[in-house]
RNA sequence: GGGUCGGUGCCCGAGUGGUCAAAGGGGAUGGGCUGUAAACCCAUUAGCGCAAGCUUACGUUGGUUCGACUCCAACCCGGCCCA
């Protein structure tokens, strides 16, 4: 039971509460049943990254310990939009929109998840929520204050910089808590930016006459940038479906700093472990990161994939050489300026962009360095341009 | 409903009749240095054109003017104060 707990706690935030968690672990144990771990899912966004693992894994350790993951595809909130950490207010999806986006989050959550029938339910609210009368949401309303709601973190700094916040925004957090009270969970996961949220659905539970959930929060997961959280919007994301190429890249690219923390929370290397390769006496930064690439990778290929990522990672950045794979360009043979063939090939959005590459000594061609945007290249078969240090193109007559 | 301030490029933000494709910062990208790390230095950052230049762009639509991001009108959107 220890082991347990201390297993539950890594990486955790915080635990609302320890003790009642222990408790509940325990009376299950001796009842021989399973509890229920409640994660809401957003299906506004259909690609899953590494930040949406933290809490996925996180799951799966409940999972593994026997108990049961009870995913809910919040369609009917999505429909609203969570005001959770935007600085505006979300658009709303269509129904079409959010099934979609959830089949494939699904399919991508399965590859942390323990799929098995007994271990995994999955639950849309729109089969509690829809059928709510106005009646019954005057109700629910009833159960939190004004004040209560304005404490959430996001309001309160939304109105503060003057961004407007609104109503309706204020019955998503008492529907989120209903879900609780609808499939009678005893464990919530969610990221930080789901406390509030996720604390209400223990108070709106104690209000139906339920014992409240445990509310565990990971924490929020860094981007690539080092700076801001995860997030596909800002571009700053590793997605769980990326080419090995570019996922060990990725990894390749946090700062040294942020090792410790992805090593926490996307991998179950024992922290013993963890402390001796962030320590730069002991173990070379570089070989840590790549360890850590590999790591990761693993739980979404197999070993010789990460270790051909890691290969052809070497090669191609710390020797310069080619990569393994090329894109074949279709050109015809005539002659053209060389800021022309660089957007015949897609390498560059813009004729402009084209030939601030070459003037900034960005492009070579077949390994010579171009620097007039105007030269008139002779395209031959096999010829290989590549602009910048990633993007290349093999040209196919 | 009344008053008032405001809506500028990816974001923030300066700009009050021509010298504005629009200062400055952030971000991003390229180069240098490196471990595709960080830090630092340099450069670039609307589209088209070899170029001269042309075309789009400062909430929307019209107007004044040789000329508008800058002035006027109406409208849309937002903040704040009052009710």
């Amino acid at each position: 039971m220890r082991e347990q707990l201390k297993l539950l706690k890594r990486g955790t935030v915080e635990v609302f509460n320890e003790q009642e968690l222990a408790d509940k672990l325990a009376g299950a144990a001796k009842a021989g049943r399973q509890l229920r771990i409640k994660l809401g899912l957003d299906p506004t966004s259909p690609d899953i990254h590494l930040g949406h693992t933290v809490v996925l894994r996180k799951m799966r350790q409940f999972q593994d310990l026997g108990h049961k993951a009870v995913l809910i595809i919040g369609d009917y909130t999505a429909r609203i939009g969570d005001p959770t950490g935007q600085n505006a207010t979300r658009p709303m999806l269509s129904p079409e929109q959010i099934e979609e986006n959830a089949k494939t989050y699904l399919a991508q959550a399965g590859k942390i998840l323990d799929t098995s029938q007994d271990k995994l339910e999955v639950r849309h609210n729109t089969e509690w929520l829809e059928k709510m009368t106005l009646m019954e949401l005057i109700q629910l309303a009833a159960k939190k204050t004004v004040a209560q709601m304005l404490q959430r973190d996001s309001f309160k700094q939304r109105l503060q910089n003057d961004i407007d916040v609104y109503t309706h925004e204020f019955i998503y957090p008492l529907m989120q808590g209903y879900d609780s009270v609808a499939v009678k969970s005893d464990v919530e996961l969610g990221g930080t930016d789901q406390t509030f949220n996720n604390l209400v659905g223990r108070d709106i539970q104690r209000a139906y006459g339920q014992p409240p959930q445990i509310v565990i929060t990971m924490p929020i997961l860094v981007g690539l940038d080092g700076k801001e959280k995860m997030s596909k919007s800002k571009g700053n994301y590793i997605g769980v479906t990326d080419e090995p190429n570019d996922m060990f890249g990725k990894v390749m690219s946090i700062s040294d700093e942020m090792m410790e923390n992805y090593f926490t929370l996307l991998t179950s290397l024992p922290a013993e472990k963890i402390t001796e390769l962030v320590n730069s006496e002991k173990t070379h930064p570089k070989e840590a990161k790549v360890l850590l690439a590999k790591t990761i990778m693993m739980q979404f290929y197999d070993e010789k994939t990460a270790d051909a990522a890691a290969a052809e990672f070497d090669k191609v950045f710390a020797k310069g050489q080619l990569p393994d794979e090329i894109p074949d360009v279709k050109i015809s043979a005539e002659p053209i300026m060389a800021s022309k063939l660089l957007l015949a090939c897609k390498l560059v959005p813009s004729g402009g962009e084209a030939k601030r590459m070459v003037k900034q000594g960005a492009v070579e061609i077949d390994k010579n360095k171009i620097n007039d945007p105007n030269t008139m290249i002779t395209p031959a078969d096999g010829m290989i341009i590549q602009v910048g240090k990633r993007k290349f193109a093999r040209l196919k007559l």
